[in-house]
DNA sequence: GTCAATGCAAACTCTTTGCAATCTG
DNA sequence: CAGATTGCAAAGAGTTTGCATTGAC
């Protein structure tokens, strides 16, 4: 699914503002992978982006999208669905609830909501599918990297 | 952290009758390997499961810590954290917004809620860290994946 | 021209598979 | 006892890294 042509420019616009600002090169490889996904309503993985920019671009190498990607996450360019980049982990809380995330030691707190559990579903989000399950995530710093924070940002998870 | 005992006994006792019922042998492992992961309420990964039950078990080998976890997730009893299984996938979208995610054939979705944007946040969570974002997943069926329902039961992404 | 960024190939991590040996029901 | 389950070792996907070369500023 493409983005909208405005909404496109926008994020170009806004791309090549932020490398700029931040000193880093504007080179081809990252133009063509940042409109690789900018372009897209999908959430393509490493693969598919990759594919997709050697169409225009065929000597890229896949190790140079990766490292393109990760340093739009750092800055903030985009985002990966789901805590990405890391291992699964494992739940055997069946009861319904909904959590609390890290965004920098990725520790992951159960709550319970009545409320939460029974979020209503947006018309234009039933039209989609039949939804079978509500889940609420907030993220943010927990209390113990609060009282860390000066420390320099934290490389990726390991 | 430990979940409480009686909440423990629980999940231990339709543990064993979810095997039996479906025709499965209580193994050594697999009541060992649940144990572990029921008896915590963080999340744990596949190596820190593998540890812990190699402590009560020291043959066990972390191949079958796997097989057995995936069988539980087929099973319903455990989840894990996000799309787990699933490789990195990137979104260029930085507007606040939330997701509807086909649980067969793992399309996801955006859409936007000022109301969910919002969610207040309950004092619980407020305790445990600063939420800086606020995001709302729905699961199920695509329309797509509801119209073929009788297939069987998809293989887990490959 | 200089230093950041890239391409290549090899390494690494997490997870899966084939197969013979073992254990559950 | 039969067939499901396990352990082992080796393979597989996805991702990362070291280093010489290239290209943006």
């Amino acid at each position: 699914m493409k983005a909208s042509p405005e909404e496109f420019q926008l994020r170009m616009n806004r791309f090549k503002d932020v490398l700029t600002r931040t000193g880093l090169k504007v080179t081809h490889q990252r133009i063509e992978i940042y409109r690789e996904v900018a372009g897209s309503e999908d959430h393509p993985d490493a693969e598919t982006i990759f594919k997709g920019v050697r169409k225009r671009m065929p000597t890229v190498s896949l190790d140079t999208v990766y490292r393109t990607l990760w340093l739009f996450i750092d800055l903030a360019l985009m985002t990966t669905l789901g805590p990405a980049r890391e291992k699964a982990r494992f739940d055997a809380n069946r009861k319904t609830h909904h959590h609390f995330v890290c965004t920098r030691c990725g520790m992951v707190c159960d709550f319970y909501s009545a409320q939460f559990d029974g979020l209503e579903v947006p018309s234009a989000v039933r039209k989609l599918g039949g939804v079978e399950s509500t889940h609420v995530e907030f993220r943010g710093l927990c209390a113990r990297c609060s009282g860390q924070r000066n420390q320099k940002r934290s490389k990726r998870a390991s």
